[in-house]
RNA sequence: UCCCCGAUAGCUCAAUGGUAGAGCGAGCGGCUGUUAACCGCUAGGUUGCAGGUUCGAGUCCUGCUCGGGGAGCCA
């Protein structure tokens, strides 16, 4: 006999004969000699209904003692409901179970409303939640947009190392990544611990981003990108960052920071496209339970062209707003949350695309603009997220790179590698990078980012 | 890391310093082509951990652990 998911069940033809395997989430019995068990195989939203008559063998022993959480398969033919709620069920003829549960008292996830932050605590099992399952899949369907977008653009997947022997961005805090016996490490006569005796020969951490790696493959392959996960040791308590994290790093050869930004915002919305017409039943449910404007507020990213603004005028507009900030906005420092939030949510309501931002307040890679004062760095700004991307034009011209080095004070010959993309045949590129949790929470509404990644790492908590 | 809030039944929450309760879930029974079914009954607790104040602490105090919201940093 065939086999089918559940997602095919839904849409065969009544009259198909076949098996159909999954979880149980509820269980009705019935005294006219049936029970209604709906089962889950995660292979989209709904849960299917299976019509089990009381006349099997197994009707008292096995299927009554059916809770919350069971596998099991079922044969039998699909019908036409006779019941309101489904178009289509299967009329069993055999139900055979795979595994019990324990004790259903204390099933974690039972068939009743839990908090995310109690099914943090379960993450091993909290994907047999509606909400959880619908996550996964829309997490799943993005990230195959993001594949599918720039293999059909041309661009070459490049596979940046995990393991960087060099804090060559100087973005954050580092993972340590070591072999030596942290009880009785080697060491220099100085007193120092002596890395050269560890496992390559000098200190290693975990990445903080792929970008410098892949600009050397740009600077061959000129369009390639990046997406793979990124390790950050901030003590970072907040709903919007993870120790471990997936960034996508396009990084495109002969472009200037408009090329970037028209990449970024093109890109988003074939992202947002792919997900409303690929996981319609994942997204009604994020936006009946989670947020009821995601959906309309996709729709309006999709249609609307993004605003482009420059720091230099976002700071005028902020300042002639009239509104009271609890921060104080001034050219030169930063812009806070609550700034970068007013000008997407209220000012502009819609995406807003900052560019050429102070240099002081950017990394040493970006590229210098003519005015000496600012650099050619942009931010993507989204409602509620915030940043959701960050990008810049790279500088390209060697000695103003290297001034930019000094200046900044950082060890020139750390980046020697990185210099020789702009002794040997240097172009201008561009490129940036996106928190692709952030974007799932964009997409789906979920509030906080522990609850849009399978097994979040955060301060103190790496249980699974 | 800083500020604020919290931790009581499997889960979500109640309980003037004075005998720890409810809803959901679970078990049993009833009813029903049912839909988060419905109705009845039953079980379920060293109140996060360690101290302290008090005749008496879930409640007040101190420390710790963990969780949440906000901030910083950023993606």
């Amino acid at each position: 006999m065939s086999c089918m998911s559940v997602a095919e069940a839904f849409k065969a033809k009544p009259g198909s004969k076949t098996t159909v395997k999954g979880w149980v989430r509820t269980r009705r019995d019935s005294k006219a000699g049936l029970s209604f068990v709906a089962i889950t195989d995660g292979s989209c939203f709904d849960t299917f209904q299976i019509v089990v008559p009381a006349d099997l063998a197994n009707y008292a022993e096995e299927v009554q003692k059916l809770t919350t959480g069971c596998s099991i398969e079922a044969d039998g033919e699909l019908v036409e409901s006779q019941g309101k709620g489904q178009s289509i069920e299967m009329q069993v003829s055999a139900v055979r179970v795979l595994g019990w549960v324990d004790d259903p008292d204390t099933y974690p996830v039972s068939a009743k409303r839990h908090t995310f932050e109690y099914l943090r605590e379960v993450a091993h099992l909290r994907p047999r939640t509606n909400s959880f399952s619908a996550v996964a899949r829309v997490r799943n369907c993005l990230a195959q947009a993001i594949h599918r977008y720039f293999h059909e653009n041309g661009y070459c997947w490049i596979h940046t190392p995990i393991i960087t022997a060099s804090d060559c961005e100087g973005a954050g805090q580092m993972f340590r990544v070591s072999t030596l016996d942290a009880a009785n490490t080697p060491r220099t006569p100085e007193g120092a611990v002596n890395w050269e005796e560890d496992f390559f020969g000098r200190e290693a951490h975990l990445t903080v981003s792929g970008q410098l790696n892949v600009e050397c493959y740009c600077l061959a392959l000129s369009k390639v990108y990046t997406f793979g996960p990124t390790f950050r040791a901030e003590n970072s308590n907040t709903s919007r960052h993870l120790a471990e994290f997936w960034m996508v790093e396009p990084e495109i050869a002969f472009a200037d920071l408009n090329d970037d930004a028209n990449l970024a915002e093109d890109f988003l919305k074939h992202c947002f496209k792919t997900l409303l017409n690929e996981r319609a039943d994942d997204m009604a449910f994020f936006n009946e339970r989670i947020d009821k404007t995601v959906i309309e507020t996709l729709e309006h990213m999709i249609e609307s062209p993004f605003e482009r603004v420059t720091y230099t005028d976002a700071v005028k507009i902020l300042e002639k707003s009239g509104k009271k900030f609890e921060f104080p906005v001034a050219w030169g420092s930063d812009l806070q949350s609550e700034h970068e939030r007013y000008l997407t949510e209220e000012v502009f309501k819609k995406p807003v695309i900052l560019m050429d931002y102070p240099k002081d307040i950017k990394a040493f890679y970006m590229r210098m603009n003519d005015d000496g004062k600012t650099v050619a760095a942009m931010d993507v700004l989204v409602p509620k997220i915030g940043e959701i991307i960050g990008g810049s034009q790279r500088e390209e011209r060697l000695d103003v790179l290297d001034q930019r080095i000094d200046a900044m004070g950082l060890p020139k010959e750390n980046y020697w590698w990185y210099r020789d993309l702009r002794r040997y045949g240097t172009v201008p590129h561009a490129g940036f990078g996106l928190g692709f949790e952030r974007l799932v929470q964009f997409c789906t509404g979920m509030a906080n980012i522990r609850d849009v990644i399978p097994f979040p790492r955060t301060p103190k908590n790496a249980e699974f």
